[in-house]
DNA sequence: GTAGTAATGTTATATTATAACTTGTAATAT
DNA sequence: ATATTACAAGTTATAATATAACATTACTAC
């Protein structure tokens, strides 16, 4: 076993064989893809590959732009709407506080994640949410308020960043 | 010490004697701002009486649109910015998933709450967040990543509304 | 291959938010 | 009291984000 995720850091936030990483999420992403029935057409792969290109967060606008120039369609909806079916199945997360996309880089697609942001150079990691999620379940339970969809995200400083004040990326 | 919050549900979801409720907070908002040197200016504080009208989240327009009828300025940045002063002494939470903001009706304006959005009434509930809080800093911790600023969102169904089947209100 | 369903393309517009500058108001120092 | 200063409110304009509605194309099941 090469890593053993529960105490590591996120990758978002170190430097790593980022080809890499972006190969085994978009295939876990294929697999996962064809094992749900989902279909997972040109523009929304194509989506899903642009932000795999870093770990930040990108507007849909942004997005837009990418496939414009690549020959998409070049209207709000066609970005829109590949970002509403990517992260209604998990393969992307929205981030609320940016109104942004990231790739969701996790081997499950399931749970929602703990969304961290680094708000000097706007990477943004993942850590795994699922004991949050419980906990924060339950408290809402106790008050007889059932939890359907849970958003948690923090902003702050990541490692690098903070190493560097705070100041910049 | 006539209630004991820790164990209560949300009054947000339960009937309540709201004008009361609504002037406990204004009055608490008052000393707050008084003590801190705030400017709780007329603008401001009517905001804050629009939100408390009830427990549910207002689009900054929809505020607006308010003070206009009332002889307030009527262009965006009267709304945004009076929300804005609120949201950043804590009077008020920017609901993210909503874009919209509600007034905070908890004692204390300090740790960030968990709040609990029905989807079917609107209404939106606080729950103490500060063990949560503390938790998610110490995950985000271990990762090297120090939090700044948290959002904790919960969508789900009231008591009241589940109660009715999650239909309606 | 036809019918039904889901995805994409397109037009238009709605909604949310901020920049930049002007005018007013309140506190502070003299 | 009045000049100075700083902050708040008013105004104009526009930026950024998001969706509705409908036409067209592609895929799926039969």
């Amino acid at each position: 076993m090469a890593s053993k995720n529960r105490e590591m850091p996120d990758p978002a936030f170190r430097p790593h064989d980022h080809s890499r990483c972006r190969r085994k999420v978009l295939a876990a992403a294929s697999r996962h893809a064809r094992d749900q029935g989902l279909r997972l057409t040109p523009v929304r792969r194509r989506v899903l590959e642009i932000l795999l290109e870093n770990h930040r967060a990108m507007g849909a606008y942004e997005v837009l732009e990418r496939l414009a120039r690549e020959g998409w369609g070049a209207q709000p909806p066609i970005a829109y709407r590949a970002l509403d079916f990517l992260a209604r199945h998990g393969f992307v997360h929205k981030v609320r506080r940016l109104n942004a996309y990231v790739a969701c880089t996790r081997s499950t697609h399931s749970d929602p994640p703990l969304l961290l942001i680094c708000r000097a150079c706007g990477r943004v990691g993942e850590a795994e949410g699922a004991g949050i999620s419980r906990e924060i379940g339950a408290i809402a339970g106790a008050r007889g308020f059932s939890v359907e969809r849970l958003g948690v995200e923090a902003l702050g400083l990541c490692p690098a960043c903070a190493a560097d004040g705070g100041a910049g990326a």
